[in-house]
DNA sequence: TCGCAAGTGAGAATCATTGTCATGACCCGA
DNA sequence: TCGGGTCATGACAATGATTCTCACTTGCGA
């Protein structure tokens, strides 16, 4: 059982993690490493999707895919949620989802012999603000 | 209210819809087209993307993500519907999403002041097969 | 402090997806 | 049935996000 790897702190790491913290919505990596040129921070875009997929995987920040397949990152509070995400403006709402179907996916998965269970839940829709034009 | 524009038929929309009738797991737009070509059918790869994507806002076929981004295509029955997935092989599994959940997130979207709701619900995991190995 | 594994960045390489545009095929009205 | 405007197609280029390379730097434990 190999501990699991722990990220070495870096000026860079830092920038990413607190560009992600500034914004609540979510960002691509595109936007976020402009954001950070913009602010004078000097960091490059390959770290920027390094530092982002670290995260991901574990589990400090959460991902989804826009409809045209980009990757969109948000620092997010602890634990399993979903989110209900705004189509225009990227807004986006976290949300817990129903305890019952966190079970309901279990089960199912379980009933079809899939193991190493998870699931997506995620609401789209076009907020008040954007839907005003 | 311009009604809904109609695809016109041609012999290369027939034969992605085929090859997409064939397998009943999800597949990506460049594995059509390369199974399109060993059938001995002659479809260029702008007009696989076409015809994929003009049935998925139809309605006709399901689209989802990979866990890289690449968009995968599935024939499926009609009617709202959710997936289990393997991520080894594509094998997918039609389930029903309980009907709970489907009021749960127009709840959710309304109370937010979200309209134009629409939702994912996916579970991921690992057939008895590939997990086999 | 030293040495090395891990992190970084500029740029090249990938690769799915989309745009271009000349050519070919439906389809409806005459 | 015919003609032509419209929509569809395909070879190819262009786009753009993501990943890879590799020489260089830096964190950190011994
Ligand atoms: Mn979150
Ligand atoms: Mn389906
Ligand atoms: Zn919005
Ligand atoms: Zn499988």
């Amino acid at each position: 059982m190999t501990s699991p790897t722990r990220r070495r702190p870096t000026r860079q790491q830092a920038a990413v993690t607190a560009a992600l913290a500034d914004g609540q919505d979510f960002s691509s990596a595109q936007e976020l490493h402009a954001r950070l040129r913009a602010a004078g921070e000097t960091v490059g875009l390959a770290t920027v999707y390094r530092t982002l997929t670290g995260m991901a995987e574990s589990g400090e920040v959460d991902v989804l895919r826009t409809d045209d397949g980009e990757a969109v990152y948000r620092m997010c509070s602890t634990g399993h949620h979903h989110h209900l995400v705004c189509r225009e403006c990227g807004r986006a709402v976290e949300i817990e989802g129903p305890s019952a179907v966190e079970r309901w996916t279990d089960q199912v998965a379980e009933k079809h012999g899939f193991t190493q269970v998870s699931h997506t839940l995620e609401i789209f829709g076009t907020c008040a603000d954007c839907a005003r034009g």
